[in-house]
This record gives C-alpha cells, structure tokens and sequence, in this order.
DNA sequence: CATGAATGAGGATTCATTCAT
DNA sequence: GATGAATGAATCCTCATTCAT
C-alpha cells in the first residue's frame, strides 16, 4: 500500500463518488420535474437512480438538500450561458438575441425541468418551505441580474433606451418563459426555436405595426 | 307556519349556506396560495375558516373539488375582465392598456393567488394531479383566448402588425406576469401599477432606442 | 280541548309516531340486510326512510339500540312461527317439516335479513360489540330452545330417536341455514322451497341408500 | 463476499421475511376473527404483530389484500384437508367420517377463525365489500366442489342415495357448521370432537327412529 | 460503503352523535 | 317534534428518515 497506490485509490474513489452523485441528481432532475417537489418521492428516485433509497443519504443529508443541489446546478447552467454571451463578441442587442437562443436551445433540451425552475413554479413558497426559498432566491436572481447587466450594455451603447435594466431583464425573461410554456402546453410541437425570432422581435420592436411610409 | 315564512327562511338559509361556503373558499384561496396544492392541508383551511375539518366536507366533496372550486372563481374573474374590456370603447390597443391595468389592479389586491394562477405555478404536474390539470387548463386557455382575440382585432384595424394573434396574447401575459413576479421578488413595495407603463410601452413598442433624427 | 278530545289526539300522537318508528325500522332493516352492522351509516338509513338523520334519534337512542330493536323484532318472526307450529296439530315430525316450510316461506320473503340473523353472521364479535352480542344471544337461543322442544315431544312420542334435543335443534337449523345459503350464493335461483324436501328428508333419514332387500 | 455467502444470506434474508409475513398473518387472523373485516384496524393488527403500522405494508398492499391472503391460506387449509381425505384409502362414506373429523380437529385448533370462515360470515357485503367476495367466494366454492365430489363417489358406490352431490355437500357443511356454532356459543366447552358421531349419524342416517322389530 | 426494513408522524376522508333553530 | 349543519375522533395509507446488517 504505498501511499502513491493509495493516492490514486482515493483519486479512483473520488471519482466514484462524484459519478454517482450524479446519477441521483439526473433521477432527481427527471423526477422532480415530472412531479414537483412535494409530490416526489426519495423511493421513486431512488428507483430511477438505481440505488437503494437509504443511499441517496450518503449523498445528500435530506430531500430539501437534494432539491437545492439540483437547482444549484440548474441555475448554474443558466448563470454559465449568461456569462458566456456577454462575453462573447457583437453588439449588446446582437448578443441578446443570442442568448435567447442559446436560453431557447438550453430549455428545450431540459423541458421537463423549465416548470420548476422559477421558485414560482417549483411549487415552493414562503410559507412551506422558507428555507428552500431563501437559499434559491439569490441563485435565481443571479440570472437576472447577469442579464440586465448586458442590457445595461445595450443602454450604454444607445442601442436600447433609458429604462430600468433590471426592469428590462424581467420582461425579457418573462417573454421566453411565456413562449416556452405555450410550447409545452401545446404540447412540444416542432421546436422551441422557432419562438426565438418572435421573442426578439417584440422585445426589441414591440408589436405596433409601423407606420406606413 | 306560514308558506311565505317559510319561503323566507328556505331563502335565509340558502344565503346562509352560501356566505360560509365563500368563507370556506377565501380560507382555502389563502392556504393554497401560500402553501400550494400538495402542501396545503384541510385542517389549515378549517382552521382559518373557523369551522371544523369535516365541515369542510358539507360543502365540498374533496381537497380536489375545492381546488377547482377555487381555480374556476379565480379565473372567473380573470374572463369576467378581458370580457369587459373587450366590450368597452375605444380603439383595441387602447383596450390593451386597460386590460393591463385592470389585470395588474386585479393581482394586486388579489397577489396571494398569483402563484397559484396557472396550473404550472399551482405545482400541479401532468404526473401527479392530471385529473386537475385536464380540468384547469381549458379555463385558463379562455383566458388566453379572449385576450387573443382582442389582439386580432388590433391587427385587423392596423394597429398591431402581423403575427399569431395567440402568440402575442402569450407575449403579453407573459410581460405582465414577469412584472409581477418581480413586484412580488422585491418585496410588493409600491403599487403594481407602476409596472403598467413599462408593460405596454414594450409590448407595443420595444426597448429599441428610437434612432435619433 | 277536552280531556277527551286531548286523550284521542294523543292517541293519535301515538298511533303516528309507532308507524315512524315502523318506517325507520324497515328502512334500517334493507341497509343493515345490505351492508352488514358496521358498514352501515345513519345516512343512509335516514335516506331511505324519508327522514333527516337526527329524527332517527328521536326513536332510538343510538345506532346500537335501532340495530337491537331490529333483531328483537325480526327474531321475534322466528318465535312467532316456532310457537305457531309448535300448537298446531298434528304429529311432531309433521309439524317439524312444516317448521321448515314456514322458515323457508319467511326466509324467502326476508332474505335480505337472512345474512344477518345470527349474531355471526351479522358480523357481531365479542370484542367488538360485546353489548350487543350479549342482548342479542338469549334471543336467538329462545329460538333454538322452542325448537328443541318440539324435537322433545318426537322423541317422547318414539318419532325421534333418543338424543339431545337442543343438539338436534342446532342440526336442524343448520340444514336450513346451509340450504338458504346455498340459494342465495346461486343467485335466489327458483324457490327457496324447493329445498323443503331435502332438509327434511335428510333431517329424518339420512342420505344412506336404503339397503335393498 | 462469495456468491456462497450472498447466496446464504438472500435465502435468509428471505426466509426472515416469510417469518415477518407469517407473524403479520397470524396477527391479522387473530384480530380480523375477533372484530370482522370492517371492525379491525391495522393498528390493532400491527399492535398485535409487534411491528408499526407503516410496517404492515411492506408486507401488503392494503387491508383488503392482506384480508385476502389470509382467507386464501385459511380455505386453501380446508382445501388441503378434503384433497388429502379424498385420495385416502376405504369407502367413501368412512372417508367421508373422516372428513368430519378433520374438519373437527383442524376448527377446534383455529376456532377463532371460524367466524369468518364464510363471506357471509366475515360480514362482506355484495354492497359493501363487492371486490373482496367476488375474489373470496371462488374459493369457498372450491371446498363445497371437492367435498361434493366424495359424495358423488359415495354414490356412484351406492353407499349414498342419488341426490345432488353439491346440495348434499352444503348439508354436510351446514351440519358441522350448526355444531361448531353450537359449541361456541356455549363457551367452547369440552372438545369439538364429541360432535363428530352425531353429525356423522344425522347425516347418514337421520333422526327418526328406527322402528322396532 | 450500500442496503432496505422499520418507523411513526401526518393527511384526506367518514360518520355517529349533538344541538340550535 | 323535526331538522340537518357542525363536530372531531377514528381510520387507512404515505413517506422522509434512521439504522442494523
């Protein structure tokens, strides 16, 4: 047993650990999406996962923290799609258009998550579940506060008007998720992209037709 | 004794009923917005009704009957005003904006519902509660409709451009739904009807900065 | 008002109220038939007797003692006919097959009641309804014990071979018991009297072949 | 480690819960013959097992179910016990002697369970409790079907009078019933056997006299 | 580490009984 | 007397969490 073989049966084990993590946050994931919180179960994921259903507690100390981890990493993924457009090249309303494409891209892949993805809808609320909701609320806000920084941009480069940023990051946002829940309540016909050109299209233009010249 | 004395109590009676039935739903309409469908037990609501769990029962013949009880009322109202709206003078874009202001004065003092207005907000999840939701959804839809078909009659008078009159009504519930969603996020500091400018300004208009002359 | 005119209205305060009573102990007859003691509710009992639920009480101090005055009428019948036989004439093992007769004859115009008329079989157990049980068995065995005193006179008049009177009873009603039994879990196919001869036929001779000579 | 020893200790593993099974069925019998379907509770029966009520389930689905398995083993004895007389050896109505007595020794031991031997007597309603007869009364009819089945041997062997076997297998049954009963409800008195030789005679022989010579 | 049996608090629903009208 | 609304104890079943193996 030297300590260089032990180094990496630790190593191998870490990464054990890690994969199967992930297994359960993926039976989680669906799960939770399908049901809501409340309404899951720790059996029906750890059927999913695989596992025994005392297992998922050598990963996760309660279902609160399973839940949070999961919305963690979702919003992350959101945070992360952010980020990279604003950092990407192009004008502000080029690369705002571009993240409602990649948003687009990204929820449509993860459909079944989009319902429980705002606090809202995740069926949380003040009352049942505070703690859940104190420690979401930031993550979920982080979103919108990346985003109204690249409006903020657009503002600054004169390519959008004076108006509250974060307002603005609100409406956007409130726009995308109204397309994408009419695509799922009309049942995921066709693809969530081809509400892209819309969403853009009023958020930058409204829906005035313009005046005839 | 007589038919006319008893004619009057029959009457009483039935008014009677009635008013604690509408207690009934107001504790209900309470307790579900703030804990949500699952989350939300009978003995909250009899308790904040004031009368005993199985009272609960004399008016309504399940959590499940209760809920759509609720729901039917709730979005009731939200018919009744797109419904007037629609009806009143002026030119439909004009209706427009009176629809956002009545809706967001409705929300306002109606707030604790909000979360619960749309079957996805409500937790209620195809898995899990289907009956429900095959028997909300239709309501909700209405809605939609009637907005929409105000929205038509905007196009057809030039007002609005082009486009799927159903896709801009989701356009805009969408806009107003993240208003207030933010105003609820924030803390309900202020009237929600300071968002109404916003809304309408972008939903007609965009955030494009008008290019100067 | 005089005393006599007073004396006849409470004569016919009397008469009206026995014939509620009635109507009551039917209807609770048919639920208590179909649904066995527990299963059965004061609504619907209340239901099908025309009146509203607390009226029951103003008759019957509870679910117990209406159960109770039931049985003490229905195994009263039973009495009623056994003592009927017993004084008719004619040699006992003749009146012991009309006995049958009779039973089978009641038996097929009640059936509903059949199911319950044992305290067994009505689903009154010693621990459950100890109360119950203890006022209903010195009924049932009158039945049993009259019964088994036309079976003495048998045996007195060398009809009937020596042996336990109150055994034979038992053996006799068993029979009976088993051949409506059958009537009723074939579907109450038929007349229940067509069974009359078996009973008493094996009842008397046994189902041995009779030895040819 | 081996599969030797995961091989052992899954056979134990399962031998331990068949013995859990059987320690929840026992309870169940108990409580259910002392109190009748509806009257039981799966709180006396988990009281009375030793285990907590969630624990019952794990074993079955429902009260209904675990009713069920428990009269499937119940009849299936009664199934066992003709089955095994009916393939012994010597004239069908010695074996049919036999048979009584089996039937005998086997309530003697489990006189409890008597009491809800029948559907009838478990206090199940076609009303009430359609589901558990339609699935019980098969069963019951199964019993009814082999003991007739002797009774045609004896008649086909021209020990017994030609009659209906089935009708004469349910006098049979009612005989030993009405003895059973009897010696219930007078307090289990002595042992059940001493009814044997009269349920025997009465049924080969009746009760008349044998006239003198 | 992994398991899954066991737990028991909690929730929807029913129903005998009471009592104000 | 008659009513039926109101009560709340009782019951079946679920499920997050624990822990012995």
């Amino acid at each position: 047993m030297s300590q260089y073989l032990t180094g990496q049966s630790t190593r191998r084990k870490e990464l054990e650990k890690e994969k199967k993590r992930k297994t359960i946050l993926q039976a989680a994931r669906t799960v939770f999406a399908e049901r809501g919180y409340d309404a899951s179960t720790l059996d029906d994921i750890a059927l999913r996962a695989g596992f025994a259903k005392g297992t998922i507690y050598l990963y996760f100390n309660s279902k609160e923290e399973l839940f949070l981890s999961l919305m963690e990493e979702e919003i992350g993924r959101f945070v992360g799609i952010v980020k990279k457009v604003k950092s990407a090249q192009g004008c502000p309303s080029h690369r705002l258009s571009s993240l409602v494409q990649e948003v687009l891209t990204h929820l449509e892949a993860h459909k079944d998550f989009f319902r429980i993805f705002t606090p809202e809808q995740g069926g949380l609320t003040e009352k049942h579940h505070p703690e859940l909701r104190r420690r979401i609320l930031p993550k979920y806000r982080r979103v919108l506060s990346l985003t109204s920084s690249l409006i903020r941009e657009g503002i600054r480069e004169r390519e959008i008007r004076k108006s509250d940023p974060l307002t603005l990051a609100h409406a956007l946002t409130g726009l995308v998720n109204a397309m994408v829940g009419r695509w799922i309540l009309e049942g995921c016909r066709g693809s969530l992209m081809k509400y892209s050109k819309i969403i853009v299209s009023v958020f930058f233009d409204g829906v005035r037709r313009s005046s005839p010249r």
